[in-house]
DNA sequence: TCATCCGAATAAGTATGAGTAAATACCCTT
DNA sequence: AAGGGTATTTACTCATACTTATTCGGATGA
């Protein structure tokens, strides 16, 4: 009996919110039990032949779904013994996936301080070397993004779209593999804290612009000390103002 | 067909050389063949039952195999469009496996530079807010890794193991699981380099004890400043010892 | 009583074939 | 020449049969 009622929600790198195959919505949909603490570490799951049943998919698609959660660190299959949801240190935290399951199901305080302590770890160095080693290419697309940080403040999603471009466009100018890697981590966390700013505290919205003409200029000058100053404070005041509007959110949620 | 022929090594996260299924095995091959820039970003791939028959593998194994490599954004597939290589920047350069296979396949310098560039942005960060934030355990593990480190300098898979037990506790004591999270992509870099060194420049492989002791001393003391800036100078060393191995390496090769 | 081996049961792993659905190329029509 | 529809190619899903790995448990022997 095919999925008829199985929506095909959440998921994968390329587009966020809708997965084509069925794997893949089944994929998102043991991720979020898991992440979300319905299944937990150690636990194991009913049997192929059950839990696919379970789902109304086949075995083929739920298998594929385990592979790809295998894959990324979340579960543990052998013969006889089960598939096993694995202890949180083997996931794949910073794996684009799993992190926008994170963002996804309620994020805990303290997760979201780290990933911004992991952005303070990075970007500070990442902002020394792209003012080091940019080129006019790099420059290029900072400063478009800049422009565009700077023409329409009101305008919230130009205003995302341009901040990930930002901070994509230093990443990039580190002609640093593996620095760069670090982009979809970034820019999931980035993506997250604004979209709970804007709808919780729109006024600190614009703050940031100071601290990005700052980071440019800095850039623009080769000063990698500066630039690495200032991309810390610029992220000292992000987390800053995140944890604010949790605050603010939660506070909401609490006199309705 | 089964496929016999086909050697199931290569692989996982728990296992480096075997891979217990074939469908990982699978993964394995095309992923270095991928990396290793057989199959370039951009091609498409034979479709599944020639390429499954062309490996003695059925379609199932060979598609879960896809599937894994999907997950980690090796590889993108569409109906009648095919499977398609992603271009490099899609690739989870990150994630323990695909990282593994990159220092499987020679990986180039510049990559090798980039990880110690990442390396030398988290660690040190790392390094201090381990000094703020231990508790006795961890002081307990980053004390009995020293202890290992110090006592059998000759023993090189002691030594490696007791440097990657030294790193990781050091990243634990920060508690905060996405910089905890960098973890493998750490070990593997380290184990690349020490195991590389070993054989290369074996005398250099125990200048790097100072710098350990010193990087216990200021967690220990709380020293946040100085956790910080002696990780910063063991990790130059570290990416100069490598450099300078590689080199080695080169010209032994080249006059044999 | 304990240890050891062997067999049975269970779960994942692999193979095959049929049929579905989506995307593209091509041809036909206007 | 442009538009739309149809055929084709490809991955996707399903169902089923069979294989292999692992573990549990009981029988056997010391």
């Amino acid at each position: 009996m095919p999925a008829v009622a199985l929506k095909r929600a959440g998921g994968s790198a390329g587009n966020p919110t809708q997965a084509r195959r069925l794997s893949e919505s089944v994929a998102h949909k043991l991720a979020v039990l898991i992440i979300g603490g319905k299944l937990r570490p150690g636990e194991i799951l009913p049997n192929e032949d059950e839990f696919a049943a379970s789902l109304s998919v086949s075995r083929t698609a739920y298998r594929e779904a385990v592979r790809m959660l295998t894959a990324k660190g979340l579960l543990a299959a052998k013969p006889r013994a089960g598939t096993k949801v694995q202890p949180r240190e083997k996931w794949s935290l910073l794996d684009p996936d799993v992190l926008n399951w994170h963002l996804e199901v309620e994020p805990s305080h303290a997760f979201i301080v780290s990933l911004f302590e992991l952005r303070e770890a990075v970007e500070p160095s990442a902002a020394a070397l792209a003012a080091q080693r940019h080129d006019a290419a790099d420059l290029a697309a900072i400063t478009a993004a800049l422009r565009h940080l700077e023409r329409d403040p009101e305008d919230s999603p130009a205003v995302l779209h341009a901040d990930l471009a930002f901070h994509h466009a230093i990443l990039k100018a580190t002609k640093s593999d593996a620095i760069i890697a670090m982009s979809p981590v970034i820019g999931s966390t980035l993506r997250w804290s604004v979209e709970l700013t804007i709808v919780a505290l729109p006024r600190v919205h614009g703050e940031a612009l100071p601290f990005h003409r700052g980071i440019y200029e800095a850039i623009h000058a080769r000063d990698a000390q500066a630039a690495e100053r200032i991309m810390r404070e610029h992220i000292h005041a992000a987390i800053r103002n995140t944890l604010a509007s949790l605050a603010a959110a939660a506070a909401r949620r609490g006199e309705t």
